[in-house]
DNA sequence: GTAATAGTGTCTGTGAGACACTATAAA
DNA sequence: TTTATAGTGTCTCACAGACACTATTAC
């Protein structure tokens, strides 16, 4: 930490937030926006923006969130955001220096990006499709980044009750985790473990029938708790 | 991400990295230095500076902590450092808008902070002192976030071998484990588990004797592994 | 001898994984 | 009926944890 106030004694840089925010449809998906000006006119991108001077650094993630998707996080909504980590390459944007902070968001898809906003132009890919496209600025790598950290948090934490939505069965919590992390889980094992760790889930009574067939299940929510202890590890 | 080109469309930030040095003495330690001048004269902070406008983020903590120790991680030493979170608190730094990005770092301790270098003042002191103490700016919680993390990472990485140098024996690898995490560990369980773990630790064919008397020890140094599956968990 | 550390043996309980099985819905 | 899902039972193997024990050094 430097200890002079003029300001000609610090580089002066541009702070930006970008958000992968992810959700789980029949694939992973993840929002994008199409960029209508150059650099990197026509390419896909992550949705995010400048921090501004009189708001903190997560504070602009949640308000480029909410501009983007109509999520607000601080409405307690079922979304999860959370500090991804910082991109601060030289040269990662080509008009000036710019440090990205970026984010991970998990949302159950409830809510399509909202016509008429900042968002107009988002659309929901898969995150296979992003991965084949050629994103703008480095945002394949913080794409990269942010799919192996919900892969690994999916296995501590009860963050998939989030990508499920407010009441979710536990073949649909299932599916959630195969999903994200591309295997195939014990469906029985996979019921056992998460009914006996307390805190994940909690019933709510109602029972719902399965569009595509088969018995009546059992309706949970999240439950209170946050870590998964023991974790649920992944196929080695 | 704005179009615009033009530099006063965009607010300016100063941009810092703060690095949270950890070694294993006999306890937990951290490398301080002292504030000369005003914000915070006087009071110890987690040392750090500006990131220079033509380097990485990356890279201005490599160049940091070169030159507070002397560590110089490009040059393969022992010593691991990785991004730890992005601090962007509006008045984080009563002078100016400054976001900083923190950064952990382990080492062995072999190298003390050099005299005569811009690490003249660091010093080597508790983390359980440092807590007590009234650092400068944020750097409190960014210690405090440093230490979860490391405590996090010995469960499912083989960092501990990081802390404990270049070469050790599974006596000293435990007390790693005891001082970092604060608890018991059962050394026999721990010397199975470790030995069982591939690519942790590799024997060198040296036995040593401990200062403290009894019987000498097989000498280890680090494996090519850098993940515990499973992992050595915390107890709960 | 004692103290301290290194290293091994062994038992037990838990729990993950594999897999079989029954039950209940739609078509 | 078949198909698809929900939900339970059960067996086995691995392993973490507890703990006893021997071995080898310094003092």
């Amino acid at each position: 930490m430097s200890d002079s106030y003029r300001p000609e004694d610090f580089p002066q840089f541009a702070v930006t937030v970008d958000i992968v925010l992810l959700s789980v449809a029949d694939s992973l998906r993840v929002l994008v926006v199409e960029r209508g000006v150059e650099p990197f006119r026509g390419r896909l991108a992550l949705p995010g923006g400048f921090v501004q001077i009189d708001e903190s650094v997560d504070a602009a993630a949640r308000r480029e969130l909410r501009e983007e998707t109509g999520l607000d996080i601080n409405g307690m909504s079922g979304t999860h955001l959370e500090q991804l980590g910082t991109f601060g390459a030289v040269n990662r944007d080509p008009r000036m220096r710019v440090v990205s902070v970026a984010y991970l968001g998990l949302t159950s898809q409830e809510l399509e990006p909202r016509h008429g906003t900042d968002a107009a132009d988002a659309q929901w890919i898969t995150v296979a499709a992003a991965k084949r496209s050629r994103l703008a600025f480095d945002h394949r790598e913080i794409l990269y980044a942010a799919v192996e950290r919900a892969r690994a948090k999916l296995e501590y934490t009860t963050l998939a009750a989030t990508l499920a939505g407010p009441d979710f069965t536990l073949g649909e919590l299932h599916r959630i985790y195969e999903v994200v992390w591309g295997t195939k889980l014990d469906l029985g094992n996979f019921r056992r473990k998460v009914l006996a760790t307390h805190g994940f889930v909690e019933p709510t009574g109602v029972r719902r029938v399965s569009p595509s067939g088969g018995a009546p299940a059992s309706v949970y929510r999240r439950g209170s708790g946050t870590e998964l202890i023991p974790p649920i590890r992944r196929a080695s």
